[in-house]
DNA sequence: CTGATGACTATAG
DNA sequence: CCTATAGCCATCA
């Protein structure tokens, strides 16, 4: 079946996951979501989005790190916002994603259980 | 079925 | 930096 629902279900699972002062691009949530070419998709999720549910949408931009909505827009200003308020510079509406990219695996690598033992043998 | 529409993306110029 | 174009894919008139 996989329904626009359960679809749905595992995008604003993905996003949730989204760790704050990280953002993901549309095809990385995409694509963690079992959505291969679904970034379109993923953004009209997010823009029926329910209210009660409190989703990190604004750490969701473009690829290239802009905002999915134009500066200038009430949308835009709330999202660049709730950015900064997790010491995410976004300035003329843009992220830098080399920086603050969100990839799972690195993280996992970085701050994960391996990390510890990695760290013993590898300090700096 | 067809064409239009998007909180998208990659590539060119 | 920008715009233009062509893919992309679910949904809707």
């Amino acid at each position: 079946m996989t329904h626009w629902k359960s679809r749905c279900q595992r995008i604003y699972s993905v996003v949730q996951a989204i760790p704050s002062g990280r953002v993901a691009s549309y095809a990385d949530v995409a694509a963690l979501a079992n959505l291969p070419r679904g970034a379109r998709q993923v953004g009209r999720a997010l823009r029926e989005t329910p209210a009660d549910l409190r989703l990190p949408w604004h750490r969701v931009l473009r690829a290239d790190g802009r905002l999915a909505f134009a500066v200038g827009t009430e949308a835009a200003a709330e999202q660049t916002a709730q950015l900064q308020a997790e010491g995410i510079p976004c300035l003329r509406g843009r992220v830098d994603m080399a920086r603050y990219r969100w990839q799972p695996e690195l993280d996992e690598l970085l701050w994960g259980p391996l990390a510890a033992a990695h760290d013993q043998s590898h300090p700096q």
